[in-house]
DNA sequence: GATTATGCTTTTGTATACAAGAAATGCAAA
DNA sequence: TTTGCATTTCTTGTATACAAAAGCATAATC
């Protein structure tokens, strides 16, 4: 019945290959296809359908779904099913308040902890975040930026703080797929080196200022003042539950 | 076959009942053992025998467990079932200082946005609490405490950091149950009534002064030095995977 | 013509059967 | 006695069948 078991490997738009386990796989795919807008906010997620894509079973794509709606990428209605989460200007706002805060933290543990093959990581991410904005591939980049937050995380050294920070990045990369204009040039690859290297030279102070004012940049570019409201009508009545959500080819 | 339904709803110590779907009612009902510790660090939570306890399939099951991972309470091994986690003296380190980070900010965030009616709700936590100990239920007292500093986060009213804090608060409930001795006397509810003083009249500097002094009274009254080792030999290895977890009464 | 009621369809929630992997036990050989 | 291996048993991982709930459309009534 259900023979097409091989896109369940699939090499990522920067060439290395996801790998693990069945439903990191599905989270994987879910979550790219997510930050990359391939998934519009507000869209039905239908366990069968997924179920049927991947090729797995309903059991799978439901674990994948519950991790996604823990990282609040993916909201879990019961009995309703789950949509892809469109947060709205104030939940970004709270989003932006955590990052700050944490973003500062680890800037200043990443300081004191950060190894130097994770500053070799962490530079080789820049490159590859420049590569996907070069090619025009967005969504690539977009997350890969994200992935830059993730990984300066690791480098404090602090578990719990890597876990929220995971959560928070998925959210914001959410965020500004859904509220940057597609046009605008986007997470400024240029900042995060500059901030490895105040980081590498061990200038705390400087480090945690280059990240505050990268987190300004980043939150000067959307549209998250009031007004914005006419700018994104799928956003502004995606609160109502009671929409048709398969819209994604107007035909 | 499974005719016991009826444990599903229970009364929690302080008189309010537990409402919520199944899973729920698990989830609360292990989460609340292991912080009453009557579930000990380490060991095992075999799927089948909750399931049958709780009269529900392993899928409930399954899914609490899950939660609970999520959450840093319990540790889940690829096919190899969930343990109660025991956080080492490291692990330990991390979450405390990730929650004077999250209750400075809630902290300052509850002085701006505290409604009188959740200061009152606080005050009568506070006293719920006091009762607790006064029963000499220590575990619900436990339990109590770490929910004040939940619903303080709630006062703050930023969803991801209420969010955060739910994990970091039941880790942190997990460690004094693991590193505290029962002899000490745990939770100072005086603490927790300045601090709501201080809220209330809106004294930003106070409030987070309280808290801080507060957090530095919680860690000391653990025994997270290194000489600690001797102490709590199971702790020590706990991290070692490969033993087995049953040995409660060593017979 | 609008609105509510009712059954039909679709989708999710739960239990269970089966498969696969890990631990435990026992046996044999050194 | 100990160590290595094989078998067996137990536990978890996955799929699927069934039950229940929500959505949808049709029809009937005001």
């Amino acid at each position: 019945m259900n023979e097409q078991l091989q896109p369940l490997k699939k090499p990522t738009k920067t060439g290395k290959t996801r790998t693990g386990t069945q439903d990191d796989i599905v989270y994987a795919h879910i979550f790219d296809a997510i930050l990359e807008q391939r998934l519009a906010p507000g869209t039905k997620l239908s366990e069968e359908a997924l179920g049927e894509i991947f090729g797995v079973s309903r059991t799978i794509i439901r674990r994948a779904l519950s991790r996604l709606a823990h990282e609040g990428v993916v909201l879990l209605r019961p009995n309703r099913g789950a949509v892809v989460a469109s947060p709205s200007v104030e939940e970004a706002r709270q989003i932006f308040f955590a990052r700050r805060l944490v973003e500062k933290a680890i800037t200043e543990l990443a300081v004191q902890h950060a190894s130097d093959a994770q500053l070799a990581e962490l530079r080789q991410m820049v490159i590859d975040e420049r590569d996907c904005f070069a090619r025009g591939d967005r969504g690539a980049g977009i997350r890969l930026s994200g992935e830059f937050h993730l990984k300066l995380a690791e480098a404090a050294k602090n578990a719990p703080l890597v876990s929220f920070q995971r959560s928070l990045v998925s959210q914001t990369s959410l965020i500004i797929a859904q509220y940057e204009g597609a046009s605008r040039s986007h997470c400024s690859y240029d900042e995060h080196n500059e901030l490895i290297d105040a980081i590498a030279a061990r200038d705390a102070d400087k480090a945690v200022h280059l990240m505050m004012h990268h987190m300004d940049h980043i939150d000067s570019k959307l549209n998250l003042e009031e007004d914005s409201a006419s700018n994104d009508l799928h956003a502004v009545f995606s609160h109502l539950t009671l929409m048709k959500k398969k819209a994604r080819t107007p035909r």
